[in-house]
DNA sequence: GCTGCTTAGTGTAACGTTTTACTACGCAGA
DNA sequence: TCTGCGTAGTAAAACGTTACACTAAGCAGC
């Protein structure tokens, strides 16, 4: 491969020369500024990542760190990111803890070993690595806000809200509630800006909290076996959505007909389901590339205090939810 | 960050002394090599990347670059990867080239600048970026074999006999047949495997291929709504058996009572649908294993051929076929 | 002609490692 | 005592960049 040298000996020119044509930076005249580019552009000159990582301190890679990529919402938010970065030269090294937080803890110091400029982090729990606490780096939360980081996420308030509407809209008054793990704040979020916006005379009929997995618990299979009179189930995003459908199949009730599901996230198959799911939509890729951004920006020394980057969401009307008239 | 400088300094040796302690080469006393190592200890060392990098040409860096990460197959995929090289200390930089051949080529070039030790790659169509071409590292192929490079990935030709033999048990003579694209192997062989074990008196009412993302074209559909009295309709992967399923039901056809399916993969919640789909069971886990081990081994060296790893798969009975009588 | 300023460009140290060639020392064998 | 050899360790170059401190030349103003 071509090095600055080999452009500055073709060039007949110094090494700061070429470097600072190939930086344009001010000090060089216009006919050897072409003549260089052109030079490196004929030994199709790649500048040498390692070289200017040491000299520079900066790796132009950034770290995406994820709690578990066979959730279909963080795929999506990965490609989202990985895409926007890769559109400004920025390369995305993946770390998938699969929920666990010695895994958390490893991906991070490999991460700061290879001196990722950046850090995009999805966290797992409360807990923080110690590797990560004194952060030499700039790091950007997404999806689960934690005091003093910045953090990019979905209106989960909002979306709650939407459904609340949308239910009472639908004639339904009483809800069965599947919610996600309430340590997490967006799975707590979604749930009281649900609970929230019901209007008085609706009402919780029960509440069962689950993982995000989609795996339901014996008590979140018994409240659907019950279903207490609840006419619409609210869970807590999508796959927690298919997998309540799935075990009301099993005691033979129907989707829509006989009980109503909504889901949150819109993961991109839940349209292919039947019944296809009605569920609130995140702008997954908005938030993917607003994380990179936001990354970014910290890098290039912004220091512009911890922001939250908060995007609205929208309801997704499909099969899973019945109207009901007033008289059921 | 403590240097190898801050040791020796510590130690009282040269920075050389550090160096062969450190990547224990023999030439230094006993007294001395524990010495180093305690205060390195002591001190947190990390080897700076960058500069290792630099110096040896060597980054513990592997590239991972998938058509699609929307495909739910491979997430499942990189998060083996990831792990497996996590646990031998290599680090994964994602490329997702959202099935763009210049998504590809870029993400090669990008990889190729940070100098990654090796890349798996699961590639997209029948073109071979030019950043590929003169391979200075090694690649391993994954999923989809091509002539040249190493390849692991899963026997198709048995899935597609186990799918054969089970679809004959369970009764079914006529099957219609939702193909993959058949330029790419594993869903010519997948198709393949199923055609050439069908026994005499069976036979393919019909034949539709379409693309691996489960989106229906509108041949495939007019093909769901004839049926052509075909009992069983083999899809390529199970996004396009979950995409028929919809469609099917669209029409007032319900699976597996008025006509069966079956898939490929297993994607993780093929198990959470209705109907739970059987399918074939690739070992995802254990190919992305294996391709991390392949990568590496090329990496430290070893030019062992063109190898190929071929995984046995394995068939998942769930409900999405019905059981027909010899009458029918 | 001198001063001061701008433009265009250069020489070289430095980043943190690894590696090559080398030294210094002790000791066994003759 | 000399030779040779193994052990323990060192000095310094090298990897490819960037950036700092310079210089050389041209030119305007007086």
């Amino acid at each position: 491969m071509a090095t600055v040298k080999d452009i500055a000996a073709a060039a007949g020119v110094s090494v700061a020369t070429v470097s600072n044509v190939l930086n344009n930076r001010p000090n060089a005249g216009r006919a050897t500024r072409q003549r260089v580019l052109r030079i490196a552009q004929e030994l199709d000159y790649r500048p040498n990542r390692a070289a200017q990582a040491m000299r520079t301190g900066r790796t132009r890679a950034i770290g995406l760190v994820l709690p578990d990529l066979t959730n279909p919402f963080f795929p999506e938010l990965a490609q989202a990111v990985e895409n926007t970065a890769r559109s400004q030269g920025l390369l995305v090294c993946l770390v998938d803890s699969q929920s666990r937080p010695e895994g958390e803890a490893d991906g991070f110091s490999l991460l700061m070993q290879h001196a990722v400029d950046g850090i995009i982090w999805c966290p797992l729990g409360s807990r923080v690595p110690a590797q990560v606490r004194n952060p030499a780096r700039p790091v950007v939360l997404i999806d689960r806000p934690r005091a003093g980081y910045a953090v990019v996420h979905s209106n989960y308030l909002m979306g709650g809200r939407l459904l609340a509407e949308y239910a009472t809209r639908m004639g339904h008054r009483r809800v069965g509630l599947l919610s996600g793990p309430q340590h997490i704040e967006s799975a707590r979020q979604r749930r009281d800006g649900f609970v929230k916006a019901l209007p008085k005379g609706s009402e919780i009929a029960w509440e069962v909290c689950v993982g995000f997995d989609g795996l339901l618990t014996q008590e979140a299979r018994l409240a659907l076996k019950q279903r207490r009179r609840a006419t619409l189930i609210v869970a807590g995003n999508d796959l927690i959505a298919i997998g309540a459908i799935r075990c009301l199949a099993e005691h033979g009730v129907r989707v829509p007909e006989d009980v109503s599901v909504t889901g949150f996230d819109n993961i991109r198959w839940t349209d292919l389901l039947t019944p296809r799911l009605t569920t609130i939509a995140q702008p997954v890729g908005a938030i993917g590339a607003r994380a990179v951004e936001l990354v970014q920006e910290r890098m290039s020394g912004g220091k512009i205090g911890n922001q939250r980057a908060v995007f609205d969401v929208e309801l997704i009307e499909r099969d899973s939810v019945r109207k009901l008239n007033e008289a059921s």
